[in-house]
DNA sequence: CAGCGAAACTTTCCACTGACAAGATGCGCC
DNA sequence: GGCGCATCTTGTCAGTGGAAAGTTTCGCTG
């Protein structure tokens, strides 16, 4: 970030960038429905209509973030690999607890333009990893929309601190256990 | 509501209800990020500040609307009793799309005060229920965290749109196909 | 290397929102 | 009958999203 000294207020370097990374700060700290374009801005150090350039409003900034997400996720879900369905569901969880910023982004539908082609091509990627990992255990698909919708539930039920009234460990083993309920057989 | 006629601008009759009722409208339209105080209070008759009297400020109406949602959940979910926990997985789906506005604002804490003291009571009477239908499954508590996360998760995905592309039936027998998975011994 | 068009960013402006303060009204209670 | 207080209104202010128009710089063409 050498641009205060090199740069004239005009021609930020990357900006798309830093409007980004200043979002997932600011969803981190205040949630998605309480990010200010602004305040983005501001953060970015350019002017308040710096972002739209870029972006075109505030819906488009969300669904960058959204689009960058579901990248993100297929990129940790591939990396865990098609072998066990039960670590590919634990490394659901720990995406949306890492990148809880993305997460809670991606699956707020009003708050982007859920028909964007690079927030579509980045969401089927995805889906095709989560559903292409549990359809080989059954044979209707249901089995598939059962494990996503476990550590989904589990995920949300975490960040949103719905759960801590139980005596649960990491979220990490407590993911593994709920998922070996669901598949307790491992060959 | 003859309240056009017969009363003065003062003294609505029952704001707080009609305020509550705007508000289940509004975020059912536009989602709980996009509703607006001074939209609910148009909505309801009343200027702009009329609102504020009763519920504090705009998260206060939700904090309100969150304690009501629980308590209608803890109706529904204690009106199914407490024999087939796949019903009672089953009612919960079902409350989550029949009242899509009071699911979406329970579990956006960043949207109210989570330590209202209405709101709390009416949280913890559902979570007994929750729980309780599932823990004489399992011993360590597990399973009410699995079952729960299973259909807060599919209820989610539903509402989001994520699970469109599959071809679903309704969602009253989806949800009891994915509860069925979790617990496949229905004595 | 000059200049020209487009991209990147700024400034200005408007309608709307949330929150607060102060005022107006009418219900209930003595 | 009048007084206190809950209820609702009006007025105001800072902050926000978005559009329009202006300014500066990049990069390409000649």
């Amino acid at each position: 970030m050498t641009r205060f000294d090199v740069m004239s207020p005009y021609h930020h370097g990357d900006l798309r960038r830093a409007v980004l990374d200043a979002a997932v700060a600011a969803v981190a700290e205040q949630g998605p429905a309480g990010i200010s374009l602004r305040d983005l801005a501001r953060r970015a150090g350019v002017s308040h209509a710096g972002p739209v350039h870029h972006f075109g409003d505030k819906a488009g900034v969300l669904t960058a973030l959204a689009a960058e997400g579901f990248d993100l996720l297929a990129d940790a879900l591939s990396a865990e690999g098609d072998r066990d369905f039960v670590e590919v569901g634990v490394a659901y969880v720990r995406f949306a607890i890492e990148h809880r910023a993305h997460f809670e982004v991606m699956f707020r539908p009003e708050l982007h333009r859920r028909d964007d082609p690079a927030l579509a091509a980045a969401r089927d990627r995805a889906g095709l990893l989560l559903t292409s990992g549990a359809s080989s255990v059954s044979d209707d698909g249901m089995a598939g929309v059962a494990a996503w919708s476990l550590m989904h539930g589990f995920a949300n039920l975490w960040l949103t601190g719905a759960l801590r009234t139980e005596h649960l460990e990491d979220p990490d083993t407590a993911a593994r256990a709920i998922a070996r309920i669901l598949f307790p057989a491992v060959p």
